[in-house]
DNA sequence: CCCATTCTGTTATATTATAACACAGTCGTT
DNA sequence: AACGACTGTGTTATAATATAACAGAATGGG
């Protein structure tokens, strides 16, 4: 068990379907997810949590490879751009998607104590930033929504 | 003249103001705008676009000081903590504060192409996130809205 | 099989940011 | 004025994040 929508759940299960998702997605779109990146999806999948590319590289050489900063940048370039895997950019991090196929722009609850990271449903924020922006002739591509705070169990865990 | 919220305005009243602004609000409340803060403050404001440190440490320089990077964050760390700046994450950059003492927390419009950076009112969206956070238990303490895309000029630049 | 393209391995380096510590300035108290 | 507490500054060093560049391997279409 681990922290989800900070809501406890079955996690095995979350990494089987993540890479299940990505694979499908692939296939559907002649994407090859290559064994590194499967396997930096992955690593990403087993956290409910941002890691940094150096993160996961440590990972990567505990697996036995001499692996490079390029080889994470490279394999988390992949995913951020075919939506398997966000930044987060308050953090210099990166999480797994969490709800992969599913088209959709992230917003992220991230908490300041233990660093979990959750996606929050934004669709409306985002268009009223589409539209409101559109008044002034801003032309938005890309929004990142990031909150910083506390989780309901960090918020429980807090005895002030 | 220079770009401002994407709109042409009289760009030499920005300084002043913006350092008038910050010089009174110091007053009011005990801090210090010490020579290097006001510096900072100023070659911020001198651009309504995003400075990276390093930017702003060769300003320094061209002044003649031999300015170290800690020179640089220590007066974005001070500048962007009483709001006379802010961060924008995206591009591990700062800008000056476009409403220096009314209170405030920042949405941005980031143009791609000329980098261009301009407040948005966001004030609706804000309240939005804080309450479906708040639903799923999550205390929203600092919130981020980031938006990329191309501001009007460069969209009337673009001949696709 | 050959070529073009994409992916990988690797070295090197760029960019962003902070730790740590000695010293100078300020200010309130004596 | 002397002291002490605190805050700000100057400086060296280093940490953390990210990318450039290029050679070689793998893949896939013709």
């Amino acid at each position: 068990m681990s922290s989800h929508g900070f809501a406890s759940h079955n996690h095995n299960a979350c990494i089987s379907n993540g890479v299940a998702a990505a694979e499908a997605a692939c296939l559907a779109s002649g994407l090859k997810l290559t064994a590194q990146r499967k396997r930096v999806l992955e690593i990403l999948l087993a956290e409910h949590r941002a890691m940094g590319a150096y993160d996961i590289l440590e990972v990567l050489r505990a697996d036995g490879q001499p692996a490079q900063p390029p080889v994470a940048y490279r394999a988390l370039a992949f995913l951020v751009e075919n939506g398997f895997a966000h930044k987060v950019e308050r953090l210099n991090a990166f999480v797994a998607c969490a709800h992969p196929g599913e088209e959709h722009a992230p917003g992220f609850l991230i908490c300041r104590m233990c660093k979990a990271v959750a996606e929050a449903p934004i669709a409306p924020l985002r268009r009223a930033l589409h539209k409101s922006a559109a008044l002034s002739g801003f032309a938005v591509e890309h929004v990142a929504i990031e909150a910083l705070g506390l989780c309901p169990n960090c918020t429980d865990r807090q005895t002030i």
